[in-house]
DNA sequence: TCAGCAATTGCGGCGGGGCT
DNA sequence: AGCCCCGCCGCAATTGCTGA
């Protein structure tokens, strides 16, 4: 296979595909690439993010079909043959004759690959568990001093996906501050942040000396999209006494503070109007589901807000105003707030 | 007591890379 | 090629806390 051509032709397809390295995009090209080009016929455009409720029960029907099909007897099976030594090669010689992997992502236009792990998630018996009991805590701690990274091992003696014990672990083991942050650990936070986001201007323009300059005077004012995509995991270090993900949170908080904050008039003002376009925006776009919706363009298109602030002013109006949102669909949410409480926002002004 | 905010955390997607 | 593990980052729901 011509590494360059099917980058050219994935091109097409998966926008970013430029930064893949070349073992993914070999993984790709083999099955892929001619799947996205049968989409691209029935119109189906690949897709990116968090499945919708529509491919998750398309994954069900998929194994359901398959199993039917096969004649494997239950979806563990299926998606985790190796817990089965003795069925093994039946199984493995039956999905190969069925064709596995095609009659899994049948219907979602994503990679394959992708399609299989996020089946074998859905059907992993030891998944979806719910919070870990401080007993539970003590026991990874513990076993992985045993065993070391050995996520498999550990997964078997906690009856917990590996996955789910190997993510645990990396948030615990440290001890974590846990408990409001301290003045200083708010300093350090902004310090650490403002230090990657000017490592991170450094990288992207060519950084003229001027242009770096200016850029530092408006690093807290006007750049606040420079906080998408951060390094968490640098900053956690540079922080010292959290976790990333503890980071990452009070970032957004600050962010958001700093946003809303200023009860002038004016600022309310722009506040309002700011929800009612969003209403306004998020229910023309007519999406089923939140995870269809790029924040980022429509904080473009409000005037150069940040996702965070638009996403917890969204998250604002569905939870104070939306009756049982929980039960809701997205495109149901938007029509309630459409109808209810876009003219209340405007009788405001 | 309860709304609203802060903190925590379960679960998710994606890409790299090793092994067979 | 297929399979699996892992690191890293993201989303959003739950839980905890506080002050009016």
């Amino acid at each position: 296979v011509d590494l360059d051509t099917a980058r050219e032709e994935l091109k097409e397809f998966i926008p970013h595909v430029k930064n893949i390295s070349d073992t993914s995009i070999r993984k790709m090209a083999g099955r892929d690439l001619a799947r996205f080009k049968q989409f691209k016929k029935q119109g189906m455009a690949v897709k990116f993010g968090r499945f919708t409720r529509k491919e998750n029960d398309q994954i069900r029907k998929n194994v359901e079909e398959f199993l039917s099909i096969s004649g494997i007897d239950s979806a563990e099976k299926l998606l985790f043959t190796s817990r089965y030594p003795e069925d093994k090669e039946t199984i493995n010689r039956l999905k190969a004759k069925h064709q596995f992997c095609e009659k899994i992502s049948e219907g979602i236009p994503r990679p394959w690959r992708l399609i299989y792990y996020r089946a074998r998630k859905m059907f992993d018996p030891n998944n979806y568990k719910g919070r870990y009991t401080k007993e539970e805590k003590e026991q990874l701690k513990k076993y992985q001093a045993m065993h070391g990274n050995d996520w498999k091992k550990i997964s078997e003696l906690m009856s917990r996906s590996n996955l789910s014990v190997a993510m645990k672990f990396s948030e615990i083991k440290s001890a974590i501050n846990y408990g409001p942050w301290t003045k200083e650990e708010i300093q350090k936070l902004k310090h650490a942040v403002k230090e990657v986001m000017r490592k991170k201007l450094e990288m992207e323009d060519g950084s003229s000396p001027s242009s770096l300059e200016q850029s530092n005077r408006d690093l807290w004012v006007d750049r606040e999209k420079l906080c998408q995509h951060l390094p968490w995991t640098e900053i956690e270090t540079k922080v010292g006494s959290r976790y990333w993900r503890q980071c990452k949170q009070k970032w957004n908080s600050i962010l958001v503070k700093k946003m809303s904050k200023g009860q002038t008039l004016h600022r309310w003002i722009k506040g309002v109007q700011n929800k009612i376009t969003l209403i306004k925006r998020l229910y023309e776009m007519k999406v089923e589901d939140a995870n269809e919706v790029n924040w980022e363009e429509l904080g473009d298109a409000i005037g150069d807000v940040p996702t965070t602030y638009l996403q917890v002013q969204f998250y604002r109006l569905k939870v104070s105003f939306v009756p049982s949102w929980q039960k809701k669909t997205f495109s149901e949410i938007m029509d309630f707030l459409y109808q209810y409480k876009l003219p209340e926002l405007e009788e405001k002004l």
